[in-house]
DNA sequence: CCAATTTGCGGGAATGTTCCCATAAATGAA
DNA sequence: TTCATTTATGGGAACATTCCCGCAAATTGG
């Protein structure tokens, strides 16, 4: 059923040549002669013969492959994250592997397996909520395969990192809810295991200590981004002695959460409670009222991780130093502020 | 910088073995000595050995990878699919190569030549809206390389697909709106390259004949599934000297942007014009008014596009039918109508 | 016109693994 | 004891390709 497959030597016997001949021919080497290139190549096309990756990355130990990591597909960031690092690389001459971890340190632990299996010369790397141990990420590392981090970064490791500045967008975010009179602002965090968490928490606490607002303990929610769980935070926070009259997400599903909740109670948004998210995801425009939201540039975020890491794997020495490279967010005012 | 990778050969030559026995040992054969493999066993642990797989697969001829080819990664529709795929996949001991060729059929060519390169074992494939030739799919028949449709299937080729009914989905859909009194019910169609416009328009029509509601022309519209026209023709479909009082959309994207358009202009949804989707995106739930919409089991289709691939994968004989799977659709009411 | 260089091509090792065949020792049966 | 069988291991081909080395013929320069 599964027919010989065409190789250099069917070509070489073929026309009477060697297979060395036939391989300098097909991968573009001067010293052979035009017509012979020419004959090479004509009957490779009739013959449809394709080059075997597989035993050419065996000796030359690149496989031409990046792999890409990311704890989840269900918001739009990380397909978008995602097409921006295949463009890059597609264009670089490189295909994707792409893992999905499922926000669980198990799977994530499996994918690495995976990419070392398929002997990827890269990797990108986002990390689920759960990994705090990075022993299966420090051995591309070891093995000398690079590897960059995008969004959810790791801090004990001296790699390029992309990210966005956090402390700056959730700094704006909070200022702009200040400047549209809001005093009691809350916020959703996300689990401190995050360094975004932490760096958009201190952008919150940045902006209300320049603008003296006072900040009070009670209005600050770490939770795991398990988004069955805002109901019962948001709840309680409108619950409160002293409720908030705006509150700001970690995230946007978090944000829109945030919102259908506080429908649900019959409160308006913005005139009771003002709700602003991160990240601006797709969903935000529509929604009603449509989300205030700090945008990212996601696309460039993964271009940017994928030229990083094909830097990386074109370097010749080690004579570098891991970069990390921060890019600008935007605030996007609609109608929820 | 890049150390030598661990081989079999540094296990023999440090327990004084062959390669072949440590191979035996490695594979779990069961001619070898419970010592020796014991031995071999613990130094591959310490030397933190990892089968070359490349090599494994020049062998075998096997790379136990699946490729998937979709139109796109906007929706939620692709991601989640994708989802299915990779859980099934990974279960079966394959990894996933994916890749999106953005809706043209350019890319779409580029892709199944990754997909060739990569020697993956077989491939699952979405097709774009422009896909009108099929050389490049055949190509894997050719070779023997197993190939399933889903989705967007590809007609004049005999292999297993994975489609909802969209004939029975969209019926039940347009008989909902009869059901609620609409009676000029447009039709925005997706293009007529693609067999679900298609579907979907017959079971627009058969519904309206169901329950003697004329079928007037001018209220279908074939559109390439360019959202930025969805504009024009909603404009032009209220412009009627008679017009509709519910659109039917041949997906949620275009069913969205329709009731943005609407909105626009100042009609209400659905008091003025009721608005029915298809697929019932991640989106649509939370928009204003939510989305009355055609659920489709998606995670469910990748899932059993993945394992029709892989039984076909493991197929011994060419003993087989193509089998079409065809998965039931839900119809989810909402606001919108 | 002869040496020197260039051009074009072939041979063979190497990549890391599996798998078949051979071989030696150990075990068993008569 | 002796031959047959089993057990455990080694040797080498094969997979498809690249790349180094070598060699002959062709071309060049003086």
């Amino acid at each position: 059923m599964k027919r010989h497959q065409v190789t250099i030597i069917d070509i070489a016997k073929e026309l009477n040549l060697s297979k060395s001949t036939v391989s300098r021919a097909l991968t573009g080497h001067k010293s052979v002669k035009p017509d012979t290139r020419q004959a090479v190549l004509e009957l490779a096309e009739k013959l449809d013969y394709q080059r075997n990756m597989l035993a050419i990355s065996l000796i030359t130990k690149k496989t031409n492959t990046i792999g890409i990591i990311v704890p989840e597909f269900h918001s739009s960031y990380f397909p978008k994250a995602i097409i921006g690092a295949q463009e890059v690389a597609s264009k670089a001459g490189y295909s994707t592997v792409i893992c999905q971890s499922d926000e669980t340190y198990e799977t994530e632990v499996a994918n690495t397996r995976v990419m070392l299996a398929n002997q990827v010369d890269g990797i990108l790397v986002s990390i689920t909520k759960e990994t705090r141990n990075f022993d299966h990420l420090k051995i591309f590392q070891r093995k000398g395969i690079p590897i960059v981090f995008f969004n959810r970064v790791c801090d004990e490791m001296d790699v390029p990192k992309v990210i966005v500045d956090d402390y700056d967008g959730s700094f704006r975010a909070v200022c702009h809810l200040i400047g549209r009179g809001r005093k009691r602002i809350a916020h959703l965090a996300g689990p401190s295991s995050l360094k975004i968490s932490e760096k958009r928490l201190n952008g919150y606490k940045a902006a209300l200590r320049k603008h003296n607002v006072p900040f009070d303990e009670e209005l600050v929610i770490s939770y795991d981004l398990n988004i069955d769980k805002v109901k019962i935070y948001v709840n309680h926070l409108l619950n409160l002695e002293n409720p908030p009259d705006a509150i700001f997400a970690v995230n946007d599903p978090t944000a829109i959460e945030t919102i259908q909740v506080i429908k649900k109670r019959g409160l308006k948004v913005p005139e009771d409670i003002a709700v602003v998210g991160f990240s601006n995801d797709f969903v935000s425009g529509l929604i009603d009222p449509a989300l205030t939201t700090v945008a990212q540039p996601v696309k460039e975020i993964g271009q940017a991780a994928a030229q990083l890491l094909i830097d990386q794997i074109n370097r010749e020495v080690a004579d570098w130093k891991a970069i990390i490279k921060v890019l600008k967010t935007e605030l996007v005012v609609r109608k929820s502020s």
